[in-house]
RNA sequence: GCCGAAGUGGCGGAAUGGCAGACGCGACGGACUCAAAAUCCGUUCCCCGCAAGGGGGUGUGGGUUCAAGUCCCACCUUCGGUACCA
């Protein structure tokens, strides 16, 4: 009975928390301080939880019970992402209702999220399928097809920042007399409906995403795939482009994620310059008067980065779906130009960028004309051109850029230098005949055939090349150039200085059924209308069997009656994308049962920003990004009061599974070492065989079949064989998944909790080992038994724990332990707040007598960390209820600085001697006893002490020889 | 290719520019036990030495400094992200 028994201490107190409310969160609580402390709630997998999902969750119930504890009103809620595919293709195989699917795995998460004994307000609960959730997500969707983004609008922040460019009302946009009202607002909106391309597949009679493509066909089955344009649903993220780059110098976060966010954006200026199309013998005249805001008919209009290359566009290249293609091409051009747009509609995204290394392009046997220098360059057609990017089209500079460079050498284009390089770039990448070259040779050699070098020159240099009677760039450095021409091409209606961004609108419309159905209606020349807030939820309809329709139709076309809104409207049929629960669920938590309002505004301002959020890295990019939008249009509609959602944020690293060793044999059974195999899809193969040989076996081996041989490891009976060893992501396929059931039903929650943090940093990816967590729970064990007497017969203090004072050196480690373990806990540091809270134990289980206000501290320290064992020994102790609101433990600063110190004495910055000393000793006294130390008198006898170097209460160094 | 992170004992990891390896795992030795498990005590970076002691050591090569795991430069490896974005 005395032993620590977890199977027994944590239904217990996991019993009384929720029977208690322990940590129900008072909505609002003027007197206490808040925190926000939030964690990226999980989609409920039929797998159940993962070791992985406790990390990030233990670390921030970590800071809650903490800070609690430090007298804060903490919220810190927990709740499902459920809609999404999973589920919706379970139910198309097995015709089971997804939501009787996501019920039972969201049962099976709570269950196993609360056998951890997490500080969760579960009153707060939220569930996105849920219609009383998503319910305020279409409400919300309304409000973003409701809004307009005026880029020019000038305002200031609740921060007092001035800002430009706000989301407005739709019905404060000024509408132009000669156009119809209706659909230049819909031309406007957040929210609007295009023809995008999307990946259809016929045989499988669905929508592919572009990862589920791969070389035109699908992943599953090897099916066609064709690029089909389809209407969709899509956000207007991209008009909030720059605020997204903009506002994240203002949140706490890791900077690779900032990087990773304004990457994913990738803003870059430049300017769009017009060309006109050769049309018979003569360029079409320009139009005299100012850049016109959209091209002109027989203009192509091209994005730039780099304007001040104009003079060296040599040619000009077109998306394939470019609309001007048609009009450019050449009869005897014709077959070849829609052959080529033929397979371009083939390929997917993914195929377009990363397969086709080689360049591949046809000649539309069109003109057009280079509006700087007036020659008349051929225009071309080439899947490198995205059409989604810029203006679909470009001009090329193959001096200067390395894709129409490849390109031009590809199709024998002439390549025109006009930006010259630094004279260290010239002398890197001279032809091998020009080594030994003179600087001013190098430059005629470039200037006369770019080409030869042996890179392309792309960077900043000067400006030559490009002066004639209305441009003088010559001799400007490149950032200089740029400007320049930008500013005389807009003096001479040619082009204008432009921003674009690879952050493309969010396609937000999906062909499945387990999402939120849109609050929308059509009318018979489907022109769009929102419902009514009052009819909230549009809930999803019932249907009989899930299974695609066989055409771009979503599922829900098949639910006739709700379809049909009325005589003459009918209901939109896409849903939502998983995305968009999950943009806004930390709004709902903090008034989750509301039925008048997604929340109410009072609690909005008292608890947002989120303080604290932690989640996975795999959401550093798109969810942080979309919910970051939908936060700053609520922010510009004045439904939140913070510009951005999520003040601190913080990625736990992934956990893998147990480190592996792996040795590969040959058929003959001969052993192949770890560095002459190459891993393929189909197997492991000796270096170069992977298409002819076959495959190795794969070995197995246990860690006393392998020995550590300099860098690496190597089989034992066989010590020249170098294995693989390392440890992999868990996967099913893999079967190194560890279940977090298994664990705690072996060695309690509070292990589990406490492995976890004692792995390494809370940031780092980590191996896991069962070996660890036997660690872990031996010190659980021996911390029980430092303050419960594992001789009695039933749970009772151990007699040594006596209400004494503590020793002077029981009360030094007291002080630092109290002071270390709360640094550890503010800084998420947890590993090394478990290494002090083991030396605590280690230096009292050795003490015969144990200060029972010692034992208690110690107790609330660890509280945070293994709550349960902590709440018992709190009874144990001789308190009643819970220790969850017991102020944190303080400490008398003086008790950290000791009264001597032992500092270490260098000669020539080698360690040579201790001496002890006064602590507040100085630099005289310090030098003094050292040179008194009979071992370092000695070892400077005969020398010449040239410097000494003191630093009080650390360290001395004689610089001498 | 580009952006980012990380390389420290057999392993996970610690170390405001100031004694490298805290703490844990594993291993080895011992105590307790008829025995085992559990528990407790001790040793454990490498080399030389019986010892005292000495030498080397934080991916590699340079540099700054009295002093570098830590700062600077170049490179190598691994991991993550991203990829024709004009």
């Amino acid at each position: 009975m005395p032993a620590y028994h977890p199977q027994r201490i944590e239904p217990k107190w996991q019993a009384y928390w929720e029977q208690k409310q322990t940590f129900a969160t008072p909505d609002l609580d003027r007197e206490r301080p808040k925190l926000y402390v939030l964690d990226m709630f999980p989609y409920p997998s039929g797998a159940g939880l993962h070791v992985g999902h406790p990390e990030g969750y233990t670390a921030t119930d970590i800071v809650c019970r903490y800070k609690r504890m430090k007298g804060y009103n903490v919220l810190h809620p927990m709740g499902w992402d459920a809609f999404g595919l999973p589920a919706e293709q379970y139910a198309v195989q097995t015709n089971t209702h997804p939501r009787i699917t996501t019920q039972a795995n969201i049962d099976n998460f709570r269950r196993q999220i609360k056998s951890l004994g997490f500080s969760y307000d579960w009153s707060r609960e939220v569930d996105t399928t849920s219609p009383d959730y998503y319910r305020w997500t279409q409400w919300i969707f309304l409000k973003i097809h409701d809004t307009w983004y005026d880029p020019e609008f000038a305002w200031t922040d609740a921060d007092g920042r001035a800002r430009k460019g706000k989301g407005r009302p739709i019905a404060e946009l000024p509408i132009p007399d000669s156009v119809d009202a209706a659909a230049y607002r819909d031309s406007k909106r957040l929210a609007y409906r295009a023809e995008v391309p999307v990946n259809w597949c016929p045989a499988l009679g669905t929508v592919l995403a572009n990862e589920e493509v791969i070389d035109g066909k699908s992943e599953r089955g090897n099916h066609p795939v064709v690029r089909m344009p389809l209407t969709q649903w899509m956000l207007r993220i991209t008009a909030y482009g720059d605020r997204l780059v903009d506002d994240i110098e203002h949140v706490d976060w890791p900077k690779p994620i900032k990087d990773m966010q304004r990457n994913w954006v990738g803003r870059s200026e430049g300017a769009e310059v017009d060309f006109a199309i050769v049309l018979g013998d003569d360029p079409a005249p320009r139009a005299a008067g100012p850049f016109p805001e959209k091209p002109a008919a027989d203009v192509i209009r091209v994005y730039t980065t780099r304007p001040d290359t104009l003079f060296g566009a040599t040619y000009m290249v077109l998306a394939p779906e470019h609309p001007l293609v048609d009009r450019i091409t050449t009869p005897d051009q014709a077959e070849a130009v829609a052959k080529y747009r033929e397979q371009a509609r083939f390929k997917s995204d993914l195929d377009r960028t990363d397969l086709a290394k080689t360049k591949t392009g046809v000649a539309t046997g069109g003109f057009a004309v280079n509006p700087v220098t007036g020659a008349k360059i051929p225009v071309w057609i080439a899947d490198y051109v995205l059409m989604g990017y810029g203006t679909g089209a470009i001009m090329a500079v193959p001096a200067h850029d390395e894709r129409d460079f490849a390109f031009a050498k590809t199709f024998g284009l002439p390549i025109v230098p006009v930006v010259e390089p630094p004279a260290a770039w010239l002398a890197a990448n001279a032809p091998a005949q020009l080594k030994e070259a003179e600087p001013a040779a190098l430059l005629e050699a470039f200037k006369a055939d770019p080409g030869a070098f042996a890179d392309v020159f792309h960077d900043e240099g000067v400006a030559i090349g490009s002066s004639n009677e209305l441009f003088a760039l010559d001799g400007l450095p490149t950032a200089e150039a740029k400007p320049a021409i930008t500013a005389r091409l807009a003096e001479l209606g040619m082009g204008k200085k432009a921003v674009n961004y690879k952050l493309r609108d969010w396609l937000f419309s999906r062909q499945r059924y387990w999402g939120e159905p849109f609050p929308i209606v059509l009318d018979e020349s489907d022109r769009v209308f929102a419902v009514g807030e009052d009819e909230l939820p549009v809930l999803l309809p019932e249907l009989d069997d899930f299974k695609p329709t066989g055409n771009p139709e979503p599922p829900l076309s098949k639910a006739k009656d709700w379809v049909r809104y009325s005589e003459t409207y009918r209901r939109e049929t896409n849903t939502m994308p998983q995305w968009a629960g999950s943009c806004w669920y930390y709004l709902r938590y903090i008034d989750p049962r509301n039925t008048e309002r997604p929340w109410d505004p009072e609690k909005e301002k008292y608890w947002l920003p989120v303080d604290l959020y932690v989640g996975g890295a795999e959401h550093a990019v798109l969810h942080l990004l979309y919910s970051r939008f939908w936060h700053k249009v609520l922010f510009d509609r004045g439904l939140v009061s913070t510009p951005e959602p999520f003040q601190r944020l913080v990625n736990q690293g992934m956990i893998l599974g147990e480190t592996e060793y792996t040795g590969f044999r040959d058929a003959s059974g001969a052993w192949v070492a770890a560095t002459q195999v190459e891993h393929a899809d189909h197997g492991v193969f000796r270096k170069g065989e992977a298409a002819t040989g076959t495959p190795l076996e794969v070995v197995k081996l246990s860690d006393d079949q392998v020995v550590k041989k300099g860098e690496g490891f190597v089989v034992k009976e066989a010590p020249e064989v170098r294995v693989d060893a390392r440890a992999h992501k868990m996967s099913k396929a893999r079967g190194n998944v560890i279940n977090p059931d298994v664990v705690v039903s072996e060695y309690g929650a509070d292990s589990l909790r406490l492995y976890e943090m004692f792995m390494g940093p809370l940031e780092a990816v980590k191996p896991w080992s069962m070996n660890g967590v036997e660690g872990v729970y031996r010190f659980l064990g021996r911390a029980w038994r430092m303050i419960v007497d594992a001789e009695a017969e039933e749970v009772s203090l151990d007699p040594r724990v006596k209400d004494t004072p503590p020793t002077a050196e029981q009360a030094k480690l007291i002080a630092r332990t109290v002071a270390a373990v709360g640094d550890d806990y503010d800084a998420l540091r947890f590993n090394t707040a478990v290494s002090r809270l083991m030396e605590f134990v280690n230096a009292f289980t050795g003490a015969e007598v144990r200060p029972i206000a010692a034992m208690e501290t110690f107790t609330l320290l660890l509280a945070p960390m293994a709550p349960h064992a902590a709440e018992e020994l709190w009874e144990v102790l001789g308190h009643e209820g819970t220790l969850s609101y017991e102020p944190w433990p303080t400490f008398d600063p003086a008790l950290l600085k000791d009264d001597e110190v032992e500092i270490p004495v260098q000669i020539l910055g080698k360690l040579r001697g201790k001496v002890v000393v006064p602590a507040d000793a100085d630099a005289q006294a310090i030098e003094a006893v050292a040179r008194a130390d009979e071992r370092i008198a000695a070892l400077l006898a005969g020398k010449t002490v040239r410097k000494v170097v003191v630093v009080p209460g650390k360290l001395i160094n004689f610089v001498a020889n």
